[in-house]
DNA sequence: AATATTTTTTAGCTTTGTCTAAATTTATTT
DNA sequence: AAATAAATTTAGACAAAGCTAAAAAATATT
């Protein structure tokens, strides 16, 4: 096992997200990630690539190599551990954890980590709902809708949120709405893809199309 | 509140504990301390001044201002909430939880630490039996004496153990010696100052000077 | 197809924290 | 009180990770 800086974890981290969207990734893309300039990135790419994490041809874009995505899991996993444990023993909000777990995440005793997550009962989703990987790497997938494409009348359960900005969050908590409420869609409106949604007993409200796409929910 | 960096925190920790002894530290006790250079800990010591959390004239020795004492509590804070953690709720040894602490500790956040403390219990002292400094940087001190100067027959409680060393911790662990164990000095040998001890329904055994002196214990 | 624009890379500089080797200051011997 | 030894600091280099400005490559536009 092999030790790495908590600069160059921070960027393996941000092209395993990045490239789960198309696959590739840009220098200008992860510069933005990481808000650094394109510059340092072509520096780091280079160490990265020489030390095999990374696919990388310059001017032609990069992706993680097959030890990449491993060491990115690795870091994910603790990530996800931290703010499942940070969440749930030292109840911290939602939105906190986050930003906290991002530090936590770069101690790296393998010891530590399964410790911790036995200790934790082996939980399967952070607090966002998004999934942890076990000991070995594996990560559990779901195929998950969002509310924008939930037809009307249907009731599911909120599973995931995809964006973690704290807009996103600060809004989510407004409407009371976390992973695992219970949520109905009553009216789409076709002029601004706007969705009038119903929870509990509370009367329903309308939420933004934006926000919809960013709601993961699972069919009851 | 100031940040900062892992190896300035190393050293405003590694200066305090050594001032501790003689009250004022030299740059190549420093130096061994932290398997570094002389030359390296100079450089550190000028920034550190510039920062004021230092007393320093060249050539002079050095010891930490007000500040800079302060400063060093919370990193021996925040050490000692993880060392509980470890060792109370992960289970870890004894011997193993410094290790760990130590990249722990450097995780800055004064929430994280408040919340770990309260989810803690407010723990006084850490498995090592150092007292934790509370939010405010206070300790408590306790006036303890070593094995090696409790009186012949005088039973007393293990309260501290001064060296965290891998060998001493060994040792202690062999003998089943760990902080709370009871304990009574049979017999004393002035030859070479070792102490025979006896705990609970053992038969008595003798321990080195060296090690007598590394134990602290509270009369009962 | 030639030009303009955007993206990416290179070149060279900065800061932090480390090092070695040499110089300087302080302490110890004789 | 010199001379020697030990401790400390200075000078100059180096690696990591960042930056700006300029050059080069890829894309887009006319």
């Amino acid at each position: 096992m092999v030790n790495y800086s908590v600069s160059e974890e921070n960027y393996i981290k941000a092209i395993f997200h990045l490239q789960q969207q198309a696959g590739t990734v840009t220098t200008n893309e992860l510069a933005a990630a990481l808000h650094t300039r394109p510059a340092s990135v072509t520096d780091m790419l280079k160490k990265l690539k020489v030390k095999k994490l990374l696919h990388y041809q310059p001017y032609q874009g990069f992706r993680l190599s097959a030890e990449g995505n491993k060491v990115a899991l690795g870091i994910i996993r603790r990530h996800r551990l931290w703010e499942y444990f940070l969440s749930e023993k030292l109840k911290f909000n939602w939105e906190e954890v986050h930003a906290v777990a991002e530090e936590l995440e770069h101690v790296s005793s393998k010891k530590l980590i399964d410790k911790l997550d036995e200790y934790l009962g082996y939980p399967r989703f952070d607090p966002h709902g998004d999934p942890i990987p076990d000991a070995n790497g594996k990560l559990e997938s779901e195929t998950l809708i969002t509310v924008a494409d939930l037809a009307v009348n249907k009731a599911a359960v909120v599973a995931k949120v995809s964006s973690h900005s704290g807009e996103v969050l600060e809004l989510l908590s407004h409407r009371h709405i976390s992973i695992g409420s219970r949520l109905e869609v009553k009216r789409k409106f076709s002029f601004d893809n706007s969705v009038e949604i119903k929870m509990g007993r509370q009367s329903s409200f309308t939420i933004s199309e934006q926000l919809a796409k960013n709601i993961f929910v699972t069919h009851e």
